[in-house]
Order: C-alpha cells, then structure tokens, then sequence
DNA sequence: CTGAAAGCGCTTACAG
DNA sequence: CTGAAAGCGCTTACAG
C-alpha cells in the first residue's frame, strides 16, 4: 500500500539498490539515474520505512527520556533542553514518566533496539534494572539527578555546594531558626541538597531541629502542607530551605495562605530557577541550574557512549548560583 | 552481539518459528517446547527487537504527541493525561513540541512508519503538510486545539461557548469596560475564545474596543506585556479575559508589577483551569477544561481510526465550566 | 504440534 | 557506475 524502494525502481527503471544508493547520498551514481531516481519520489511522496532502516542499521535516531511527574515546572523546562540539543544532532526523543513505570519502560526499549539510548532526568538510586541495563551495555546517562551507585555517565548540578550557599546567604542575613524542606531520599538531588544545606550550616555552628525537617515530597502539594506543619509548631522557622522551587512555591502559597507575608516572616528559597521563579507573585529567591549547558553535555555524553560502550566513565558536575529575589529577608524582630 | 530469536532456537534445540511463536502465545506449541524456549529466554535475557516485530506487523505501538511550547503549563497536563491513556492501551509516546518544527516532524514520522498514529494538541490552522498527511490516509487526530480546515477526528472544548459565559459572568458582576488578551489567530482555542467572549458580550449589548484587545502570544510574557499596555491606556478596563491561563498568570503579574490588586482594582480571568490556577497566589477565575476526558477521547478515536481509515470523521466537543476564584469582582467604583 | 521458507523494506559488500 | 543477492530479526502461511 505504501510506496517502497521497490515502487521507486520500478519506475525510475534502475535496481532497487540504486535508489538505496541515492537515498543516501552515495556517490557512485550517474547524474542521470540520480535524476530518474529523485524525480520518482517526488512523484510518488516516497519516505524510506525508519524501520527498516533501522533494523538494517542497528540504529533508530530515537533517544528516551524518563521525567518524574511532568506537572513539575522543572521537567518541561528540562525537556525543553534536552530537545532542543536532540534536535541539534537529528535524534528523535520518546518521553516516559517514572511517576507511570517509566524507568523500566525506557530500559526495555533500549534492549528492544527502539531506542539508541537513554537520559534519565530523574533516576531512583537502588534501581536494579538500571545496574542490568548498564552491565548490558546499553547507553545511558543521568542528567540532573545522579546515583552513586549506578556506573554510568552523569551531568548534575553541584548541588552539594548550591544548598550549603543558600544556607550561608540565610544565616548571613539573620536567620537562627530554619526549616528544611527536602525530597524523597532515593533522589540524590534531595539528599544532596538536604546534606548540603545541613552542611553549610554546621560549619556555622548551626543545625536544624529535626521538628523543623519534612520530606515536601518536590511538589506544590507536599511544600504547602510541610510549611503549615511548620508553622504550626509552638516555635516556628523564620526560613525553609525548599530542595526544589515547585515545592518552595508551595511553601510560599502555604505561608499566605496562614496570612504571613513572604519574605517579612517568613523566607523561602528554593533550587532550579525555573522561569516561574522570577514572575512578580513569587519572585523567589532560588539556586540555578545550567540546565541548557548540562542538557548539552548530556546528549554529547551520551552520543559518545552510543558510538563506543568502552568509554571511561564520566560525571561532569555544573555549578549552580544563587540568585537573590525577594522571597528572602532578614527575619523581623522577635516580639 | 544481542541475543535474537535464532539464538534461542539454537539453545532451546526447536525451530525460530517455535521460538516464535511462544512469544505470541501461539497455542500451539508443545509444553516440552515452550518450556525450553521460555528457560532459554529467561536464561539469555532474551527481547525480541521491536523494529523487525514492527516492519513484519506494519505497527510500532508508538503513537506521536505534538505540544506548542511545552513550558506552557497546560501542556504538562495534557501530556500527563494522554500518556495515562495511552499507557492502558499500550502504547508508547514520541514526543514533538511544534516550536521546533514538530509538527511536520510527526507527520514524517507517520509517513516513515515510525509511528501509528499521531495526537495534535496544537495545530496550526492552514497546515498544508497535515492536509497532505490527511489525504494518505494518517490517522491523525486533534485534541484541545482543533481545526477548521482539517478533515481529521476532532476533540475539543466548547471553547466558544466557555468564553461566552466568562463574558456573561463579568458582565453581570458589573464590569462595562473589558478587556480581551487573545492569541495566535492560527489557533482556533484562540480565535474561539475571543469570538465566544466578543459574542457573548455583543448579545449584552457590550463590545470590546479594538484598543482593548491584544495577542499575548498564549504566554506568560505576552500576558504581563499586554496587559501593561492596557493599563497605560488613559482609559484602562476594570478586567481582562484571557484566552489561556498561562498568559492570565502574565496579566495578573503584570498588573502586580504596577501596583494594582487583584481583583479589586482588575479582575482576571483565564481558561484551561491548569494546577495552578488554585494555586494561593493567583486563585484564579478560569474556564476548565475536561482534560481527562478529552485525552481519552482522543486516543480511542485515534486507535479507532488506525484500526479502519474509513471511519467516519468526528468532531466531540466537551462542555468547559466557568471556575469562580478570587481574581474577580466587581469593579472598583470610579473615582 | 513443528520446521522450512517467504517476506516486511531497507543497506551494503560483491562482482562486473 | 550498476545490479543481484545476502541479511537485519521477526511473523505467519504452508506443508507435513
């Protein structure tokens, strides 16, 4: 039904291989027959079967890329790097969510030949098909949150330094008492920056209650009600610490919600700096991410890996910056 | 290098047709067989290759997804509620954002027997690539965003009549001078919005002066531009419709940036009724769509047409229901 | 129940 | 420069 190779040579009277060879773009072939070849497809609205080519080939020009609830603001934003860098090298991109199986799905493709690849934004450590997947050789890189035990090439934000930055910039305008929001333990973004800020503050001489550490969960949802549990508590935090900025737009929400104004009783940072973070009702005070450079170096990673499986492994970290807005202030008098 | 069908033959000491057809659950294979072809899959870590499965059986259980502007919060949501329905049914997604050329993309992608099948939640009225693909027979169909022109499956909002009853309901909590952020008028939600709002405005007796309608480009950018523009104007409105929610977070940030409150001094309202709209810190006033529902719609109709081209077209449309938050009220008396 | 064989639509040595 | 042929890894009549 559709047209083929076949349909082409037959009409343009030259060898089903000659059309092969002219599709792509070889050489030997009289000026001629290329002609009587190109003028058959255009007649006929001819596109090679990607299938057959890639079952030819062993390869797809498809890469997958795994998220973690896409409703996260992070995710579009990481997409919209990664495809943009995708597209800059002609690869195609199927997107799983882990919050749907996901993981595994991804992993399954890669061994089912329908994808050359994989970048995962958001891995869960301890991943057990992730280790069978690597020792299968299939080409794999962490972008964003990375995994100490999994070895395999990996671009992350430093986030370590990032959250003990924040925690300096808060205990340098004045605040004692800070609150911590983090994130799921089996995400290394959340632990990372849960020991960082930690970290920072220790070096201080600070610590933070364990009355005053939730897990937010990384969303609004999560943020929203850990802040009310938060201030609820008989001596409430002048500042959280957020391990991301969808759960600090949370915590925020949640702070206005009890009717505190942000920053004046209460401040609020988050991490990503994704573009929300700068509209004018949350201006959030937020850890950056080079997420266009790190999406970039992802791909290149995982295009050398795709070329040879032997590769030293690689884990490339990118500092973040804070930027400063105005979701933070000293905290006011004690009264 | 990967173990195929032949390798397990070989193992298994059958015929690759056995092994085969223990793979498709074929009946009719002798439990001796099939039990050593299942211990030698299991021993080798065997998968089939989805290509060669797929070039045999003219299908790919991937269907194509375009999105315009995947940083637009509505689409997360849309993609969220199409990979749900399309995980029940088995499929996979390739995804395309039409900001970099995606839509012609997936329609190559249908043509090269990449993909069964493709979702538009965002064409572009006047396509004439997806009236070429229409007419070879691509099951195709367009949700959210629909099209005059194309001769396709539709599902989409009642976006006209949803606008109409914002109009209503701003009308009759007394606003008289309103204004109207529209979008690209190659999208029909846009242009349904504005003429559903214009309509129900004009059936009151009211219009919109030109000076007080803008594309905002469906962004939240476009939305704070616009509005300020607006609000310069020696005559400003006491509300703005939005024809999406994204550019009404714009219109609301927007008009925050310059001082004023919302809704006591400009009220709001958008359409989409994304997560964020309940958010505290806008609580906007919105026209909801039936997400869910939709998507569903969509991929039976797409798994519908896939199955036979000859079904006849559909267009469903979806009541939308006019939420009522806090980014309207009356109108500040004048002053 | 089972195997040999054709065929899906390509690419690429191989021989000329 | 060009064509016949093998082969990528499957599925499925076909014959037994």
């Amino acid at each position: 039904m559709n047209v083929t190779s076949v349909d082409i040579a037959r009409v343009a009277k030259v060898s089903q291989a000659t059309v092969s060879r002219v599709l792509n773009g070889n050489p030997n072939v009289s000026e001629e027959k290329r002609a009587a070849v190109l003028a058959a497809m255009e007649a006929t609205g001819y596109r090679p079967n990607a299938l057959a080519q890639g079952l030819r080939m062993r390869k797809t020009s498809t890469i997958g890329v795994v998220v973690a609830g896409i409703t996260n603001p992070f995710y579009p934003e990481a997409l919209e790097a990664v495809g943009k860098q995708l597209e800059r090298v002609d690869q195609r991109m199927v997107l799983w969510d882990s919050d749907r199986g996901g993981e595994d799905a991804a992993l399954d493709a890669v061994r089912q030949g329908l994808v050359d690849g994989v970048i995962f934004t958001s891995v869960s450590e301890g991943s057990g098909t992730l280790d069978e997947a690597l020792r299968l050789g299939a080409p794999v890189v962490l972008l964003n949150r990375g995994s100490a035990d999994a070895s395999c090439d990996q671009v992350t934000s430093n986030n370590f330094e990032g959250a003990a930055e924040a925690a300096r910039y808060l205990y340098q305008i004045g605040h004692r008492r800070m609150g911590l929001l983090g994130g799921p333990l089996v995400a290394r973004t959340a632990r990372d920056r849960m020991d960082g800020f930690l970290h920072g503050l220790r070096e201080l001489g600070q610590a933070v209650p364990d009355e005053l550490v939730r897990d937010a969960l990384f969303t609004h949802e999560g943020g929203r009600m850990c802040i009310r549990e938060l201030l609820d508590l008989p001596d409430p935090p002048t500042a959280v610490f957020c391990v991301n900025d969808f759960s600090a737009f949370g915590a925020i929400d949640g702070a206005r919600e009890v009717g505190l104004d942000v920053p004046s009783q209460l401040s609020v940072v988050g991490y990503d700096n994704v573009a929300m973070a700068a509209w004018r009702s949350y201006q959030l005070t937020t850890v950056s991410q080079q997420l266009d450079a790190m999406a970039g170096r992802a791909v290149e990673l995982l295009l050398r890996r795709m070329g040879r499986q032997e590769a030293p492994i690689r884990h490339d970290r990118f500092a973040g910056a804070l930027v400063i807005r105005n979701t933070t202030a000293a905290p006011a008098r004690q009264i």
